[in-house]
DNA sequence: GCGACAG
DNA sequence: ATCTTGTCGC
């Protein structure tokens, strides 16, 4: 008899719901900083953003970066990457299980070394409330940490109920030039903002922010078009191209490795 | 019914 | 996420 690797993941999915709903208990809502929560956000100095890249033919380790910037002058203040074990798959609405771990490695590492540099806010690379279970990656890993952390989405998640889809986005955005921002809802609630990439009015492909733990949507929305210079904002762009270059890295040592025997 | 599904 | 070149435009 075979054991379907689907089968097995179908169970992990069953568990993991589970622990979605015992952590979005957790969850704050609401405006809990250590700074004043309204632009230019006075008492905010660091702004923390993570990211992970992958190496191809490689399905075990990946790449994980956080970089610390300070606010308001978006200057980098630490760039750490660290190679990490990937044991889980990505399954749609289970992204946090898979890259938590090397997330909450990144940052013991920075409470070690670097704990004056400890950030007042994260912005993650994937979805906080906008999800299946109103509880993204950023709500995920902010809780573990009970840190305030942000979700900015470079795509839009597909789930049941949301009142807009992508194209329709792009178009809203085409036709009216002014126009800064989408709210996205799904059953009921506003739980993310389909947001313009600053840097003009031409631009019609919008990111999408959601709150994680402790931010309101408005304070999450406010804070990225403040730190974005781009599309995606700083903090998480500087720790994407890292990740990426040392990414190529590794690839050159496991091709080394490969040769070498 | 098919397709759409963060990274 | 990753595989991938040039190209149009500010």
């Amino acid at each position: 008899m075979t054991t379907s690797s689907s089968k097995l993941n179908s169970n992990s999915t069953v568990l993991w719901t589970q622990t979605q709903a015992e952590l979005l208990a957790r969850r704050d809502p609401t405006d809990r900083l250590s700074f004043t929560p309204t632009a230019p956000f006075p008492g905010l100095t660091l702004i923390g953003g993570v990211d992970i890249s992958y190496p191809r033919n490689t399905t075990s380790t990946a790449i994980v970066a956080l970089t610390i910037l300070s606010y308001p002058s978006l200057t980098q203040l630490y760039l750490q990457t660290h190679q990490i074990p990937i044991t889980e798959p990505y399954i749609s609405g289970f992204l946090a299980f898979r890259e938590s771990p090397a997330y909450l490695a990144a940052f013991a590492s920075l409470r070690t070394n670097n704990p004056e540099l400890w950030p007042q806010v994260v912005l993650v690379d994937g979805n906080g409330t906008l999800h299946p279970r109103r509880f993204g990656s950023a709500c995920h890993l902010g809780v573990e940490l009970d840190i305030p952390t942000i979700g900015v989405a470079k795509n839009l998640l597909y789930m049941e109920g949301m009142t807009v889809d992508a194209k329709e986005l792009k178009h809203m955005f085409k036709e009216d030039k002014t126009l800064g921002g989408v709210g996205i809802g799904v059953n009921g609630d506003v739980c993310a903002m389909a947001v313009r990439p600053t840097a003009g009015e031409g631009a019609t492909n919008p990111i999408f922010v959601s709150p994680g733990h402790r931010v309101s949507m408005q304070t999450a929305v406010e804070l990225v078009r403040c730190c974005s210079r781009y599309r995606v904002p700083e903090p998480i762009r500087v720790a994407d191209l890292h990740s990426r270059v040392v990414v190529r890295q590794l690839e050159e040592e496991l091709e080394a490795s490969v040769s070498a025997k």
